[in-house]
DNA sequence: GGGATTTGATTAACATGTTAAGTTCTTGTC
DNA sequence: GACAAGAACTTAACATGTTAATCAAATCCC
């Protein structure tokens, strides 16, 4: 591209703004207001149980699996390394999880859910899946697994694109 | 690798177990990481600016406005009237934004991007644009305007959705 | 073996998400 | 026109997001 900086190359009238795509439809945009709208629902009933969105999902994760290593563990729940580890040690001191060191391994920690967590997750299941049961109904069943697939090849497309190059007039330090 | 649950010969009791949907299938999970899968992208250009997400979100929700009140910022933005207080205070402390009451009442805050603001708008736009161009022709431009479509879709239907019902044995036990 | 390097997890520091409480100004009501 | 109620932020307090630094254990390499 022998493009050189700046050039309008567009009919721009004589406005001081950029010609940027409308913020409110961008791709984060729309992926953020979605996601808060679907989770608008779920939190009431959470917080009503003493948990935050993210302690759900590790014991939602937890609950899947026999035992899991962190490391896997903040890549199920997406979570990052540093989040994850204030989490356990919080869900650790309420005894809904139980943690223990890798034989092989001793810096790895494996971490499982306790009964009193299972009890919990128990507790909070019905009205996660009434809720969801009132989204798909709201949205149309099908409608929600083609969004889902959807989501899902937007995020293999992703996995391996990495945008090396450095766009016109950036690298200034 | 799914490993079966705790085989657990002797204390086994629990048989009314609900059976939820695969986490990782969740719609909220579904969101979180096309989000995240979005955002690894270009969270790195606007580090390299020296702003975070927010900060940029609250800059591009100004550039499209000659000015605009905080409460209604706080839509446009998506954020929480919390957090939006703190990075005004930031941004204005950095002259990226400026601020006065409305006349009418002085209870309302008038914000609008400063000229230093724009400049580092169109300091920021070209990566930003041209990485967003890469996302588009990696998965598709007319799959992700559908994408999109669905995205608003879901929202427009959840927000008229109130999940007044409390699931079946919600305080049971 | 023993030191340099890498790896898994945690801690540190700062920014934001989230709810509750506080401040200031406006509006309704008497 | 005083005062209660409401509205628009703002602060406070705690939990999480994010990157950098730290620490202990494992691995590499001689």
């Amino acid at each position: 591209m022998a493009t050189p900086k700046k050039s309008a190359d567009r009919d721009a009238p004589p406005e001081r703004r950029i010609p940027m795509r409308d913020f409110s439809k961008s791709l984060p945009m729309s992926l953020l207001r979605a996601r808060e709208a679907v989770m608008r629902q779920f939190r009431p009933s959470l917080r009503r149980h003493g948990l935050t969105e993210q302690q759900w999902r590790i014991l939602r994760a937890l609950s899947a699996v026999d035992a899991i290593e962190v490391t896997e563990l903040a890549r199920s729940a997406c979570l990052l390394g540093p989040s994850l580890s204030r989490i356990l040690r919080d869900l650790e001191a309420r005894q809904l999880i139980e943690r223990r060191a890798a034989k092989a391994d001793l810096r790895r920690g494996v971490v499982s859910i306790s009964q009193k967590g299972l009890r919990l997750i128990e507790l909070v299941a019905p009205t996660s899946e009434f809720i969801y049961a009132a989204i798909a109904e709201r949205y149309g069943a099908q409608k929600l697994a083609e969004l889902q697939n959807m989501l899902a090849s937007l995020e293999s497309s992703l996995a391996t694109l990495h945008v090396t190059e450095v766009a016109p007039s950036e690298d200034a330090r």
